[in-house]
DNA sequence: CTGTATCCGCATTGATACTG
DNA sequence: CAGTATCAATGCGGATACAG
């Protein structure tokens, strides 16, 4: 007997697995980003994580705090003031996440190096790091830089 | 300076952090099951791998598994018999991923024990597991079993 | 058995305007 | 500043039929 599972609920979210469960709390587009800014910077108002994700929109960038609020991530700190002010930072749980972020991460730089990364200019096809054949897999190789999305539209 | 990153391609995704890319490869709705469900069993036919996940239409299952292809994480074995007989496996990069497969699936375990977990017959309402407000942090608790999606529509 | 091909509904996302 | 409301677009995922 090796699975066999059945349907649970948590949070609000249907799933059959853990994995899953956390694909729905810390996936998607924009969650991961968001969490890990708040990872390194600590606290962040909305405006400012709005300036270090130009993409998003603002009604995205709502949506997604308010989700990861009722999840239990993070905690949204309301200054009853004019002009209004309201910071974002992470929670316990949502501190204990960043370790899977950054297991994420890595095995995305193992990926990349597997295939060929190009930039945004591409001087060439084809260009960049080319390792493929080599099958790197993601270990402790020292290549634990967590980048992050900014970049205009 | 912490961040600012560039916008980067690699196997045809647009991203800026390799987080993103990693999401892009083995996230969706079916794909950690599948890449789970081969790091379990090794090899899988085209069959076997529909009967272990009922509620994917055949469409989505060849999709999933030809995105994974030409990523490079699994690989499909095609014998020219009649009937046909396709069986897929995973690469060695494909094996490089059920670690971090594994990490989510900790913290998903984390954030259940965090909530409280519901199976489908749900006697009660907030029945199951209750330990809401001790904060519980993934660790090397022991609870690693990484169940998978089977259920029945 | 292992797939394509086509059509379609719904949920997610986005653009834009407005508010306390 | 930090949202909410509304409307429009996209695209994922599913049902069904057909094919090698």
């Amino acid at each position: 007997m090796v699975t066999a599972c059945t349907l649970k609920h948590c949070a609000g979210k249907e799933y059959y697995c853990a994995l899953e469960l956390t694909l729905q709390v810390i996936g998607g587009k924009w969650k991961p980003i968001i969490l890990w800014r708040l990872g390194q910077d600590g606290t962040l108002r909305f405006s400012e994580l709005r300036r270090i994700m130009p993409n998003i929109t603002q009604k995205m960038l709502t949506q997604q705090l308010r989700e990861l609020e009722s999840d239990g991530v993070l905690h949204r700190e309301v200054y009853p003031q004019v002009p209004p002010r309201v910071e974002y930072s992470l929670t316990e749980l949502g501190r204990s996440v960043l370790p899977v972020l950054s297991e994420m991460c890595k095995w995305g730089h193992a990926f990349e190096a597997n295939h060929g990364t190009v930039g945004t200019a591409d001087t060439g096809r084809t260009t960049g790091t080319r390792t493929a054949g080599r099958a790197i897999v993601p270990g402790n190789d020292g290549g634990d830089d967590l980048d992050l999305a900014v970049g205009e539209v």
